[in-house]
DNA sequence: TAGTTGACCGGAA
DNA sequence: ATTCCGGCCAACT
């Protein structure tokens, strides 16, 4: 039985290239779809290159926070195309 | 065990 | 259009 953590995770760490998922959208597929808040808690807490959390955005279409530098983050989803 | 926190979302002013 | 407030749920202390 893996926590919601583990899986919320191992779905980020599927996001394919050049596509994003909204933070609800990661929470509904791990399980818990109001768990938006704790998709973004629980990255900060294991950020690892296996998890491109910079393709993880806010539904709005902005990028959020992250522990490098939204500019960064940005900059990343620019190179693949993921975002305008 | 209970309380606080938060990389959010949605609605209201 | 932007800004404020409340809610929701899991992790952390």
């Amino acid at each position: 039985m893996q926590s919601f953590k583990d899986r919320v995770l191992e779905i980020v760490a599927k996001i394919p290239k050049g596509k994003v998922m909204t933070y609800k959208q990661v929470a509904q597929s791990a399980g818990s779809p109001r768990a938006c808040r704790v998709v973004g808690s629980i990255m900060k807490s294991n950020f690892n290159p296996k998890i491109p959390c910079h393709r993880v955005i806010r539904i709005d279409g902005k990028v959020g926070e992250y522990n490098r530098g939204r500019a960064e983050k940005i900059r990343k989803l620019r190179a693949e195309e993921a975002i305008k």
